[in-house]
DNA sequence: CTGAAAGCGCTTACAG
DNA sequence: CTGAAAGCGCTTACAG
């Protein structure tokens, strides 16, 4: 391959003339720029990333730590990644995308040896052992996931407690009284995934003020355990007239359960769901939704970082960002038959 | 961050002797060695990556050139994704993901620029056009997808034509004697994907072979498309009594669709799919299939491109390997209703 | 407006 | 077994 100094001495210049030719950091003249041109064009000239990074001390390129953790509902997390990887590359910078089981060490890795100009994390938990690594990093960090302690990151999360009240306030108000939430399955939220609890609780204080009884429980994310978890839990309410799911893999088997069962939304069973319009329709499910909007956070998270790491806000306060979630309707809420 | 002269110093040693105490390169006192890897322990030191690859000419980065075309099936992506992040990390290697949709400038941009060290391209067309620029980088490539030039690359398939063979096969061995195909949609087809032509083909050969009717069509990628399709489809050939799809968005369709024509497969309707049995268990996609492998295929690619990176295969003949397609058998098939 | 030189942080022949 | 030095390919003060 060519290097600048190949560059350099076809043109007829120095090689920091040639630098500056192409940087634009200084002011060259339109001759010498041309010159410079024409032999980056005849050499095919691209400079040497690495040497560039060691001058520079910038790589260009964002580190994205996505965990796949076992039993979890990896699909979904493919949209946050590519809304992640579209809008790095609109703001000038490439992806590095790390599925280590092992975060810990992952982010310790691509940071402490200056991989990355930046990180984001997906799936942050609760109490996530990463962001100790990433505090003590001088790359800065941006998580898509609320995690009990947001101080020195950016923040962005769908809002899941008002989720949670939505859900429950859309249902009584068409009358409904009883209701069953199936959230994700149990390790998820062992694991620290605080939005879980965070929908489940506010859904469940807001039934309490409306007098309402909700039943909750994980749900499984695979079949067969999922579609016969749901089949025990209408056996085990038989007088819910409402199905509230944060758990996109029960929300696919619902549709052959309520089949089984000989039932229909929302005639016999109103159904509220928490994922993406785009996962929607892919997968064709068929139910009223919180719109999880990961294109959107993860572009959200990207801008925030690439404006940290180019100072616009390297030393600015930190933010917590929350999307609020939309109902998209589809059909499945009715009054409950009576 | 500490360098490796901050390593010499505290280490009492010089910069070489450093470098060669953790690299291992060349025989060091055990007295020396016990001091570097103390001021390493102390300093914490992390060779800098870019510094490390412009003086070795190894990123130990791989990048992952995955295409996410409006209108494509995006999800199932994920798996193959999964498989070579995971197994390229085993091989002491990182992942550079590029979602650019000009796939052809972001190869060029990574393999010119030296951000990686070989290169696997997903969703590989016909036709594609990255080949040639892939072909003139000096880094390996390897490929999952069936290109129709080989030359020059490592290549990974399902062996779709096989596959097509053993969906025909299935059912006419059960009585069956007309079939409907549904295939990707016809942009996947137009921009490339001969996997969908493979399948195809050979799914119409064989059942000329056998004297069976097989009508084939392109699906949607998206509801409500999709659904409507299959209901026109089924409306265009009532004598069909299986159906094959090679096509994730109509899989996971067809369960309402035969629900709200009141039709059970394998009863009224024998099915057969073509997508991996962790799909089919995340979206409860009831219908026996034929396995893709994604994962299976995203490890053997890595596999083979680490071999070549580091010369073990440099220079060896490049491989196009398939993989055999399995039948799951999720009981959706039977004899047709005479 | 342009050039010679230093430096980024490594690795690896070359010498001893 | 160890060290001094060159070099990887850039960028950017420093001089003119």
């Amino acid at each position: 391959m060519a290097t600048i100094g190949d560059v350099a001495r076809v043109a007829g210049v120095s090689r920091s003339t040639a630098s500056y030719a192409l940087s634009g950091k200084r002011s060259i003249s339109d001759e010498v720029r041309q010159r410079v041109m024409a032999a980056v064009g005849e050499l095919g000239y691209t400079p040497n990333a690495g040497a560039r990074a060691l001058a520079t001390s910038q790589t260009m390129v964002i580190g994205l730590l996505a965990q796949f953790l076992p039993d979890e509902f990896a699909p979904a997390m493919l949209q946050y990644i590519l809304g992640i990887s579209d809008s790095a590359r609109e703001l000038g910078y490439d992806v590095l995308l790390v599925t280590e089981e092992d975060g810990t060490r992952a982010l310790k890795r691509i940071t402490d040896s200056r991989m990355v100009d930046g990180v984001v994390l997906l799936n942050v938990a609760e109490d996530d052992e990463r962001l100790p690594i990433l505090r003590t990093a001088s790359q800065p960090g941006a998580l898509v996931g609320l995690p009990g302690d947001c101080t020195g990151v950016d923040v962005f999360d769908l809002d899941f407690e008002e989720a949670g009240r939505v859900m429950v306030e859309t249902l009584h108000r068409l009358g409904h009284r009883e209701l069953v939430l199936v959230s994700q399955p149990e390790h998820v939220v062992e694991r620290g995934g605080a939005y879980v609890w965070r929908l489940q609780n506010a859904a469940t204080e807001q039934a309490a003020l409306r007098g309402m009884v909700l039943h909750t429980a994980f749900g499984a994310a695979q079949q067969p355990e999922v579609g016969r978890q749901l089949h025990a839990l209408l056996d085990a309410h038989p007088r819910a007239t409402g199905l509230l799911l944060n758990n996109e893999a029960a929300a696919a088997a619902l549709p052959s359960v309520l089949t089984e069962r000989g039932l229909r939304a929302p005639q016999d069973l109103s159904v509220i769901g928490r994922y993406s319009d785009a996962f929607a329709r892919t997968f064709s499910l068929p139910y009223s939704s919180i719109e999880s909007a990961p294109d959107r956070l993860g572009r959200m998270a990207v801008r925030q970082l690439v404006d940290r790491i180019e100072r616009k806000a390297r030393a600015g306060p930190h933010v917590v960002r929350f999307i609020s979630p939309e109902l998209v309707d589809r059909g499945s809420t009715a009054a409950p038959r009576s």
